[in-house]
DNA sequence: TGACAGTATGTCGTATCTGACATAGTCTCG
DNA sequence: CGAGACTATGTCAGATACGACATACTGTCA
């Protein structure tokens, strides 16, 4: 498995040991988590093509600076809900957002 | 407005009255509220088209027929996540989820 | 009509998510 | 180095969503 997706899965809050316990994750769990991920990069990258600072970026959505942080880090507590309202929000169409879940992983 | 829609954003637990108050929905929300109900249209027609009952769904997913019910129809309890999680559960890609989402209104 | 399968709606206790705050890490200047 | 701007991580009380259950509605068939 790629280290750096790896440590990426870590992150957001789930446990990866070796092969097998990773692949304890069923196929939609996995695909799940990618999809989100997905939505997480792609919060970043309008964030900072635009220059917007978390804060920032916070206040629009009326919410924290943590909070923000970890949407773009695809924390377990943040859910898809939350990322694909803050991306409306911030600007993104539905259809944009469509196009970002459905590119393959 | 289309009154096909506005019955169902009200079934959606949406309070719609005159065209002011429907303004009163920021265009995120909106855009939100149209991929929650594409989203549900899509389980309900997946399921219809295996030829399931909301119970055998309900078990599938590990839920409630109640629950089902209130997916199909996009009630306000409903999120995305669990629409998206429950797509891919009954066997959509993430690909398919994001055409759902980015089809237009 | 009544019985039955399926779906819709309302409510509730518990689980999970959210914004907020504190604080720690990471850069980049001077 | 040290200060300041930005980002990451941990925690928590209050808010919201979840599965479950009860019950009502809607059809269909005999």
């Amino acid at each position: 498995m790629d280290k750096t997706k790896q440590s990426r899965l870590e992150a957001a809050g789930w446990r990866v040991g070796d092969t097998a316990d990773f692949l304890e994750l069923t196929s939609e769990e996995a695909a799940f988590i990618e999809l989100k991920l997905a939505l997480a990069d792609y919060l970043r990258d309008m964030r900072v093509q635009h220059g917007w600072t978390q804060t920032h970026v916070a206040r629009t959505l009326g919410s924290s600076q943590s909070r923000v942080a970890k949407m773009e880090s695809a924390d377990a507590s943040v859910t898809v809900d939350l990322l694909v309202k803050s991306l409306l929000t911030l600007g993104a169409s539905r259809k944009q957002v469509g196009q970002v879940i459905a590119r393959a992983a």
